[in-house]
This record gives C-alpha cells, structure tokens and sequence, in this order.
RNA sequence: GGGCAGGUGGCGGAGUGGUUAAUCGCACCAGACUGUAAAUCUGGCGUCCUUACGGACUGCGAAGGUUCGAAUCCUUCCCUGCCCA
C-alpha cells in the first residue's frame, strides 16, 4: 500500500492534498502539527488536543532521552501510553537542540555531544541513537534522522561541510532505522522514516542535500534550517530550491513553520506538513491568532472588549469567554489565560489547515490566499 | 499637650550637597516570539515640542533661607505613624 497518496494537485500552484497512512492512523494534508516537546502540548490535555480535532502531535527525542529517558518509556510500552496519545506521533530527533542548544554541545563526525541543560550531565547523540530511541523505544509512527540544524547567517563552506555531514548522518539513521523499527501492522502501515535537508541559505547546497537524501530513499523528506531568524525574501528561495529536487510523489515536512503567512507561501511551493510552537508559545505570551490578524490580548483596548477573541470562531475559549475576560486573567497572572488562547491559537491553526485544504479543492488556491491575506493584515 | 520616626515620580522604596528627571521593584503602555532550556524576553514610562537626534519647562509635603550648586544643610508651617500623658 501507498503510505501515502496525493489525492489532488492544484492547477496553477504546486499546492496538493495528501492523505498519509501511519500505524495509528491517517493524516490529511496540508497537515498542521501541534508541537508537545515534552510530551505535552503545553497547557492542554490529551481530551483537549483530541477535542481541537489534531490529527498528528509531536515530541522530541532529545527531550524525551533525557528525561524520562529510555527505560521508562521502555517500561511503559513506548510514548503513545506513556503520555496517552493514541493517534499518529512524530518526533524529532533532537537535531534542532544542536542548534538551539548550541552553547551545550560539540559536533564530531559520529555524533553530538551535549551538556545536559537539565543537570550539566554528559549526553553523547548518535544518528543510530536517536532514530533507534524514536523507531524502537518510543515507538512513534514518524522518526526524523538525526541533522545538524545551522544558525544563521552562515558561511557557505560551513554550510557545504554541515550538509554533508547530515547526509552522512541520514545515510546512518536509515541503516538504524531498518534495524529497529517494529514490524509492519496488519493493515500494511509501517513506521515512518523522514530525511531532513539542510544547506543553510544557499540554493545550490539546498538542492544538492535534497538530491542526496532521495539517493538514500526516504518515505517523506523534511525542509530544516530555514525560519531561523532569516527575512522571507532569503527564505523562500532556499525552500524552492530543496522542494525542488524532491519527489512530488513522497510528503514533505517543512520543519518549524509557522506564521500562517509563512505557511501560505509554503503550501503554495508544495509543503504537505508543518509544525510550530509559535500557536502554544505566542498563547501563553498573551498573542492571539485570528483570521483578522494578530492580537496581543493585553492591549489596553480589550480591556473592556467583551466579544470573542475572533468573530465566528468556534473554539471552546470563544464559545464561552470575551476578549476583556482574558486580558483580565493575563494581568492577573493567572494559568487559565495561557490555556484559553493555546485552546484558541491551536483550533486556529487546525482551521487555517482546513481552509487551505479546501482551497486546493476547489483549485481556487491562489484566490483564498489572496483572500486570506487581505483580512489577515488588512 | 510631650517624645520619637517620617513625608521622593500611579504605588512601594533608594538616594543625605554636584555624574539626579531622580537606582530598583510593582503597576501601566507597546513590541517580539517559527523542528520549545521560553506562561519568556525587549523597549517605554514628569510635562511640552520633535519621525528621530535633540530641545524647553517643571520637580523630591509648603514657604523662605544658606551655597557657585540643594531631594539632600538651616528656619517656620502643614501632614502621617508609633509611644507617653
């Protein structure tokens, strides 16, 4: 069986509907996944991420190894009932705590060696390591090889000498992978395992680590590195030219999108799935996401708003509470705020999906993104 | 009535002759956040003019005085808290 399928393509953009097949269910794409680091979509239950109508969630490897580490989650049969999620998973390696944890670790060719930031502890990462903890111990339906993350800007010959080095990588996570991935399901669904191109911003390096992933032959292929700090007009760029090399019939992953401008432009290039903490981080920094724009709920001017947060939504925060309310329990200090608007900017995000897979639908893609856009920051 | 302590920007509270438009905290105003070491971080916060740079004015209970210079020293007054009658 297909693990996964492309339903329809848009005409005049490379936008396309997907459906992928994992061991605990299907996904369809363009997909929005909900990040839970530790296990957690931060502030929410498991009800709560069910309710929002989340199709796939996240964790990370990285986190995870350390704390609760491999033998508890050994013990408890893996991560779907450790953290009670029984739906498709997806978990990253830890390649981006190379780059956001940069301070902590020192790269060799066989690994990442990293300072726990939890007790200063030392934490060697390999390729096999990792995939073998999220394949095997973890069990998670989607593993991502292990990759070196860059910072940017960067020069290009480091760009050059880290692209190798994650191909490298990717060569030997998939050999782990093989190794330590459970068996196939009754119905043909397997574990997954996705390469991740690097290349920092340079387009040649960008094609060349995309080329070099479908060499190796993976069943879906990441876009890292990119919304790191760079300007769209650089970013863009670097994504065309590693979709480029691509194969439309695989999905692809654009690792840490995004604003739902970001994932606009994304989908349109042919991106079938995103993650990000923007939607959870933003909540509990007080910033709601509403199809008329952002909003920083503490603004001065929704003291004594008492309408939803966004006209029409339909999410359990805007069925029930007003703007002023919210802004009331961000200035009191209280949890429930961060909660409200994680509730609010998730269901947002899962709409915003929904709305982009029914505009390839319909192929009137190029309209409802310009439609979005003007309400969005008009 | 007597004694002691004290009155500083929205609040709390530093500062006891010049680098003080005034440390700091809170509150308030605004911004940022993109595979989560983040329910965090940055700015702003006397008034007026200026996009900004910058400039003008007012200012540490009140009034007067000493001094080149005062929130800081002196005098008088007003007010607050505690203690004694």
């Amino acid at each position: 069986m297909n693990i996964f399928e492309v339903v329809k393509s848009d005409d005049k953009t490379k936008s396309r509907l997907g459906l992928l097949r994992t061991p605990h269910g299907e996904i369809r794409t363009p997909v929005f996944m909900p990040v839970g680091t530790h296990g957690t979509i931060k502030t929410l239950s498991v009800e709560d991420v069910i309710a929002l109508g989340a199709e796939i969630i996240l964790n990370n490897a990285y986190h995870m190894y350390l704390r609760p580490g491999p033998d508890i989650l050994d013990k408890a049969g893996g991560l779907h009932d450790f953290i009670s999620w029984k739906g498709p998973l997806l978990t990253d390696s830890g390649g981006y705590q190379i780059f956001s944890l940069a301070n902590f670790r020192k790269i060799t060719e066989e690994g990442a060696r990293f300072r726990s930031h939890i007790d200063g502890g030392e934490v060697f990462l390999t390729p096999e390591k990792m995939v073998s903890f999220q394949a095997s111990t973890a069990g998670a339906d989607i593993s991502m090889c292990l990759d070196e993350c860059l910072e940017y800007p960067t020069t290009k010959n480091h760009a050059a000498a880290s692209m190798e080095l994650t191909a490298r990588w990717a060569r030997r996570s998939k050999d782990a992978f093989e190794e330590s991935r459970r068996p196939s399901a009754a119905d043909g669904t397997r574990q997954l395992l996705f390469g991740i191109a690097q290349g920092g911003m340079y387009t040649d390096i960008r094609g060349e680590s995309a080329a070099a992933l479908v060499d190796i032959g993976f069943d879906g292929y990441a876009v890292g590195g990119l919304s790191v700090g760079e300007p769209r007009e650089v970013m863009l760029p670097a994504l065309e030219a590693s979709l480029e090399k691509l194969p439309a019939s695989s999905p692809r992953y654009f690792m840490g999108l995004g604003t739902p401008e970001d994932i606009w432009e994304a989908v349109e290039r042919g991106v079938d799935m995103f993650d990000c903490v923007l939607p959870t981080r933003n909540a509990r920094n007080a910033q709601a996401f509403t199809f008329s724009g952002k909003l920083n709920i503490t603004n001065e001017r929704f003291r004594s708003d008492f309408g939803p947060l966004d006209e029409n939504c339909r999410c359990a925060a805007c069925r029930r509470y007003s703007r002023a309310f919210i802004s009331h329990l961000f200035r009191s200090g209280e949890f429930l705020a961060g909660r409200l608007l994680s509730l609010h900017n998730i269901f947002f995000m899962i709409k915003l999906m929904a709305v982009i897979r029914d505009a390839v639908f319909r192929g009137a893609y190029a309209d409802e993104k310009k439609r979005f856009f003007e309400r969005y920051l008009g």
